[in-house]
DNA sequence: ACTGTTCGATTTTTT
DNA sequence: ATCGAACAGT
């Protein structure tokens, strides 16, 4: 098993006790370090699968992982513990929930949950939301959480109005998901560490049971997540961390890439390993990756390389518009397939979720199969949180955030004025809202009550059937009879046909282990079959640690790329320079850049130039796709030109006096020179005046 | 007290 | 597109 590893894989590889710090640069093989010392440590060690714990940064590695472990050494691999920071947070509070005072069946809040608990306490305390936005004291709250910073220890560090409002909303956040038996995504990260402080016995248990751990993408881990790998390695001190601090994405998240940067600090006697040579891309993909990544300042130097081919140049497209760029990329996808390409080896990534549309709405067009990855996907509509939210409530009657969306959905006559005089109810007698339930409401009490009875005696899709059934759903939107409503309930039958996935893969499926699932993957993609060949739709976030032949790069423009909210520090540029080399070397063989010249997001359009990132890659390594699809032939390309953002430089064209040049822009004056009459002064804004791009 | 309609604001990235 | 606030109507 560790043939075939270089010098440098090998030393990371068969070096099994103590501290090691693997650096490992985009491509340079470090999963297969991973799971060969894994494999290795079995093989040389007298420990069981059940000693190993690996922590990977998303389902989906995980994932990857345990298929890599079990090619290497069979059925034994499932018994390793290899998972998210969060799922093996939740493992430990399913194991250990009383000593937190929580009880079995508590319930997980995701981001939207939060939401509406903040939306609600601030309602109810009165808070003006035009002067205190909802999601800017949520992000507050959660930042707290992530610097572990308590209700109380917060309480010293109040000293403005807004911090002030954000005490008041977090402690009785904190209140409110104790009373709903509800605990947060931080949660699973905060509670583990509480429980290892409070209880030395449990986390000693801990240790010993894991004698050796692995941690990856070690560069985005956060405070809690940083603790949490020290207290449960702090016995036998095996603790082997693999990252790239070229690749940290998510310091807006907490995270801090300090944390790889002071492993030796942490672990004098640690190992140190560089891995710099990359098998994955092509030289020409490789040389633009550094060159972009080399304009960042704070950085340790490091030079990746590779013995690989040099490759076809980057193919880069300027579009006119969302649906030129969508266009061009469907156009190079149906030549990449004609010419026998898996769609799994081919990728579309973009920096914002509502940039998949445009893409989705050509790929059905053109009927190119796809799959798309993200959050803005299947859970999130309206109708699967619907449904969700009757199951959890189902499962945990105390989720008040579950029985606020449904108490009334179907319309069954319980509007604001009822649902304010329950949680008023709920408050005095400090229970939760389902507890406080009387009168006119009990007829929604007894759907639940005898859900309750119903759900252990069917399989999940069938309860699902009857959930959908008996609360009234299927009907109120068969009644609807609009084509909206259709789309929920198939929906709705899609959700079914995961439910029978999951049971058909894992046997029989409580609904506990079902909503555990669906929290912490959020995901539906991860449910479905992944046999078909699709090509995958993504961000550059969620893309990390995957790689693909071909990738294509959407939306390569100032203000979505690098992000407009990212521009107002050079640590948040540096953040989105970093994602845009962790996107680049994501390519294997071939890589394809697109941008637009305008195009329509939320409802709005606008028009952009191309990112700084691209002039970073450097023209020598880009090769620009000419204009010639259908599209220039059917539209005169400069009537698609808006003249309302003129810059000097732009190139013009002029009813009257021809072509020229903007020398200069002086508030709604612009000085233009005419090729062939002269310098004149003109109206910026005026009809007469059109932009013209200035490529062929 | 609840429902329906309209208008306006709002959307980075994830476990 | 979706959600909430505000208002009018039942």
């Amino acid at each position: 098993m560790i043939e075939n590893l270089n010098d440098r894989q090998l030393e990371a590889a068969t070096n099994l006790d103590g501290p090691m710090l693997v650096l490992a640069g985009a491509g340079s093989g470090k999963t297969r370090v991973l799971t060969t010392k894994v494999a290795y440590l079995l093989d040389q060690k007298d420990i069981s699968p059940k000693n190993i714990l690996a922590i990977t940064f998303t389902n989906k590695a995980a994932k990857e992982m345990k298929e890599r472990i079990f090619n290497l050494i069979g059925r034994e691999a499932f018994l390793i513990q290899i998972s998210t920071f969060h799922s093996f947070g939740l493992k430990l509070l399913k194991e250990n929930y009383e000593l937190l005072g929580y009880e079995s069946n508590f319930t997980i809040l995701d981001a939207d949950d939060s939401l509406t608990v903040i939306k609600k306490i601030m309602k109810e305390q009165g808070i003006d939301s035009n002067k205190y936005n909802y999601r800017a004291i949520r992000s507050s709250i959660s930042d707290n959480k992530n610097e572990m910073v308590s209700v109380s220890e917060y309480e010293k560090f109040v000293y403005t109005d807004y911090d002030k409002v954000v005490y008041e909303v977090y402690k009785e956040y904190e209140n409110s998901l104790k009373r709903s038996n509800a605990i947060d995504f931080d949660d699973l990260l905060l509670l583990p560490i509480k429980l290892f402080s409070e209880h030395k016995e449990v986390l000693e248990k801990y240790q010993e049971q894991y004698k050796y751990v692995f941690i990856d993408e070690y560069q985005d881990t956060n405070k809690p997540q940083y603790l949490m790998s020290k207290m449960i390695s702090a016995k036998y001190k095996n603790i082997t961390v693999v990252g790239d601090n070229d690749q940290a994405i998510f310091t807006w998240r907490g995270a801090d890439y300090k944390n790889i940067l002071n492993f030796e600090k942490d672990y004098p006697d640690a190992k140190v390993v560089i891995l710099d040579e990359n098998y994955r891309s092509t030289k020409t993909i490789l040389k633009a990756a550094n060159n972009v990544i080399k304009n960042n300042k704070i950085r340790k130097e490091k030079n990746l390389w590779t013995n690989n081919e040099e490759g076809p140049l980057i193919k880069y497209y300027k579009a006119f518009d969302e649906k030129d760029e969508s266009g061009f990329v469907v156009k190079e996808i149906k030549k990449l397939i004609d010419d026998g390409i898996n769609p799994n080896e081919i990728c579309v990534l973009y920096r914002a979720n509502a940039q998949s549309r445009n893409v989705e709405e050509a790929f059905l067009q053109s009927n190119i199969s796809y799959r798309i990855v993200g959050s803005y996907a299947f859970y999130n509509r309206k109708e699967i949180k619907d449904l969700i939210a009757y199951l959890k409530l189902v499962h945990n009657e105390k989720d008040d955030v579950s029985l606020l969306r449904v108490i009334n959905y179907p319309k069954r006559g319980i509007g604001s004025k009822s649902i304010e005089n329950l949680a008023i109810e709920s408050k005095n007698n400090n229970c939760s809202m389902y507890e406080a339930i009387s009168g006119g409401k009990e007829e929604f009490k007894k759907i639940i009550e005898l859900l309750k009875k119903e759900k252990d005696k069917m399989s999940l899709t069938d309860f699902v059937d009857l959930v959908l059934d008996k609360t009234g759903i299927k009907e109120s939107l068969k009644n609807e009879h609009t084509l909206e409503a259709d789309i929920r309930l198939e929906n709705l039958e899609e959700f079914k046909s995961i439910t029978k996935n999951v049971e058909e893969a894992d046997g029989i499926v409580s609904l506990e282990d079902f909503l555990d699932e669906l929290s912490l993957v959020s995901d539906a993609s991860e449910n479905q079959k992944e046999d078909e060949d699709k090509v995958t739709l993504m961000t550059m976030h969620a893309v990390k640690g995957l790689e693909f032949d071909y990738v294509f790069v959407v939306g390569v423009e100032e203000g979505l790329f690098p992000h407009l909210n990212s521009m107002n520090s050079e640590e948040e540029l540096e953040e989105e320079r970093r994602l845009c080399y962790v996107a680049i070397t994501r390519a294997r063989k071939k890589l394809y850049i697109i941008n637009s010249r305008s195009r329509l997001l939320y409802g709005k359009v606008s028009s952009n130039v191309p990112s700084r990132f691209i002039a970073e890659i450097g023209d020598d390594l880009l090769e620009q796709e000419k204009k010639e699809s259908i599209f220039t032939k059917k539209i005169n390309r400069e009537e698609m030109i808006t003249n309302n953002d003129l810059k000097p430089g732009d190139l013009v064209k002029h009813e009257k006096y021809g072509n020229g040049v903007v020398l200069n822009i002086e508030g709604k004056i612009a000085t233009i020179s005419f090729t062939k009459n002269g310098v004149k002064k003109l109206l910026k804004d005026h009809k007469a005046i059109k932009k013209v791009q200035m490529e062929v």
